[in-house]
DNA sequence: ATACCTTACGTAATACGTAATAATC
DNA sequence: GATTATTACGTATTACGTAAGGTAT
């Protein structure tokens, strides 16, 4: 179970079919079909019911998990966000602006102090 | 991001040590490393300050990702119990008694009808 | 024929283990 | 020296793409 396969199933449900959330995800249909096949395998219960005619219909056992399936995209969704948040604080531009004369001799200082301070923060 | 690597973070930070976490996950302790080392290079960010004398700490951002990854772990759980309940429905098995001399003929029959009803639903 | 899913096969990524290394008590 | 985490390296798994194959309209 992987989270491709996931986001893919809960694509596919959305979408009603392979080709189409295979679009949607800028994958190969071939993809697609593979984590469908890699879940259900898994899992030893089929998840979709292939119907030509309409489409993809979604099992009993598929609409079972498609909401705890959500729910896991949500929270990884919210946990990517935090990292980037995370790295947002660490990793953003500093800049910093002043009187050419004035500062010629504090600026180095000043960042020599600062460049210590960080060292800790960049392990 | 994977459930072992969300599951070994979760039990690293349970259990306050690397190696301890790996005996109760039955892995190496270089795989619990590695697990936490993956976790940190794609996040970009630590999880885990590593204090020798007083054992693991929970970063900031570990702290703030820990519920989340928890809520996807149990639900990983409940998706893996409805499968084995589904596959139970399916997986059973059947027991089949008779007298000798009076199914002797009979049950090859059976058996080979019942084999092909059977035969949609395995695959 | 066309639209859609599956299968075969090759490849690149990676999760994990063993074993060696480093560091702290 | 004992305990614990990291690193190096090898391997087996696997996710994915390309391309070919079924199948039904």
């Amino acid at each position: 179970m992987t989270w491709t396969q996931l986001a893919v199933f809960s694509k596919v449900v959305e979408m009603g079919s392979f080709t189409r959330a295979a679009e949607v995800l800028h994958m190969s249909q071939s993809a697609v079909s593979h984590a469908i096949a890699g879940l259900e395998t898994e899992f030893g219960v089929p998840l979709l019911i292939r119907d030509r005619k309409h489409g993809i219909v979604v099992s009993d056992f598929g609409r079972r998990v498609l909401d705890p399936m959500r729910v896991i995209l949500n929270r990884v969704a919210q946990i990517e966000q935090e990292a980037a948040a995370a790295q947002g604080l660490e990793a953003g531009t500093i800049r910093v602006g002043s009187f050419p004369s004035t500062f010629a001799r504090l600026l180095p200082k000043i960042v020599s102090v600062f460049e210590k301070q960080l060292a800790p923060i960049r392990r």
